[in-house]
DNA sequence: TTTCATCTTGACCATACGGTCAGGAAGTGA
DNA sequence: TCACTTCCTGACCGTATGGTCAAGATGAAA
């Protein structure tokens, strides 16, 4: 009767294993990856907190290093998503303010993921490097070009573009990256909403006064 | 005769041994730790880089976490004396700029212990924990005083000290921990002296300017 | 039901690592 | 020269790690 379907329901299908495994695994590592960096790391302890036995791993995902490269993809994508508000945005204050605005979002929300990236450049990049060179550059230079674009059409100060967008990457990214510091002088207590509305308004206000288009 | 005097000088002194060695393995240790991260090290490693055999290591530094807990301590010390054009400053623009300068200085002349304590602090600051709640706080509680008083003499707009000092320490440190990332974006090329300058300047400018003190 | 591909897992292995130690070399002060 | 401290180092050890494998369990298609 009803059981049928109940059974058939609850017994997960075939992509539906491999989709959530996977899933796990790669929440479980970004985790760690990002506490522990690529080193420190083991597998045993991603396993662990995925709550699958470490064999289990292997399966999925070859190597160790296989399993880190998607980790660090996943955040790579999710940022060049967040780029979106620079494309169609009439200016300065609608394209950098949005953009601000979603990285200090992702910041919030991803907070391993923008370590593990942080890591891997600090690190030489060296499982990423060829993604530096082609998406970050092409990508790079296409905003380069609608920065300079805003200061010709006289939205903006005459900044340096590149480095107007080394102070985002930076400013909005260290609240994830250094957030136990941040946290650490906030009375060891997390931001709250509040103070994170103040820290995207704060920082929105400098960067959008220091390049004169407010 | 001179050969007495020669070889005297020649033959190094117990306190230069200790001292020179010291420094050796602390800079390997510095080079190390910045490239592998705390757990991508090894003592091997530093060693061989140090020139001298792994027990070597041990005689000096009883475990990794000591020596790792020294290069940390290092960089933390630089950057407090950076902050000296803080104290004896009229204004923002001779405070903030001249502690700009140094940061970005230090960033460039001191890579590895940057990006030592970027790893130290993204993992949780496991080794110096102590240090954050004590002397960065009140380090810190310090110079918001100072940027009070500038926005209370109305040298600045009243922006929130804390979020100031956040985007200053961020910015400056992408150019050290985010090195690599610039490099490429940079044609493969480190920035040379030029391009340091016109770093520093845009920096100033975007900052000095966002806070309303040009 | 039968057949097949996918998934699961405990046990195992080779390697590399941090750290130890004993014994010798070298500098130091009397 | 002698006694003493500091410095040096090859050899060694226990442990933990990434990765393998073979045998079995489970779902899908016929």
């Amino acid at each position: 009767m009803s059981g049928d379907a109940q059974i058939s329901r609850l017994r997960p299908r075939r992509t539906d294993i491999r989709r959530e495994n996977e899933r796990a695994i790669l929440d479980a590592a970004e985790k760690v990856f990002a506490e522990a960096g690529f080193g420190g790391a083991t597998m045993q302890l991603i396993a662990d907190m995925a709550g699958l036995p470490k064999a289990n791993l292997h399966y999925y995902f070859a190597t160790k290093e296989d399993l880190y490269r998607r980790v660090v993809q996943q955040i790579f994508e999710i940022w060049l998503d967040a780029a979106s508000s620079f494309d169609d945005a009439p200016g300065p204050v609608e394209g950098l303010g949005g953009y601000i605005d979603a990285k200090m979002d992702i910041s919030r929300t991803h907070p391993y993921g923008s370590k593990v990236w942080a890591s891997e450049v600090m690190h030489g990049a060296p499982v990423i490097q060829d993604y530096l060179e082609t998406t970050l550059r092409d990508w790079t230079n296409g905003r380069i070009a609608v920065i300079q674009r805003w200061i010709t059409e006289g939205k903006m100060r005459p900044v340096d573009p590149r480095h107007l967008l080394y102070m985002l990457w930076a400013t909005t990214q260290h609240y994830a990256d250094f957030g136990h510091q941040i946290q650490t002088l906030n009375g060891d207590k997390p931001l709250n909403d509040r103070q994170w509305a103040e820290a995207k308004a704060s920082v929105k206000d400098m960067v959008l006064r220091g390049i004169g288009a407010i």
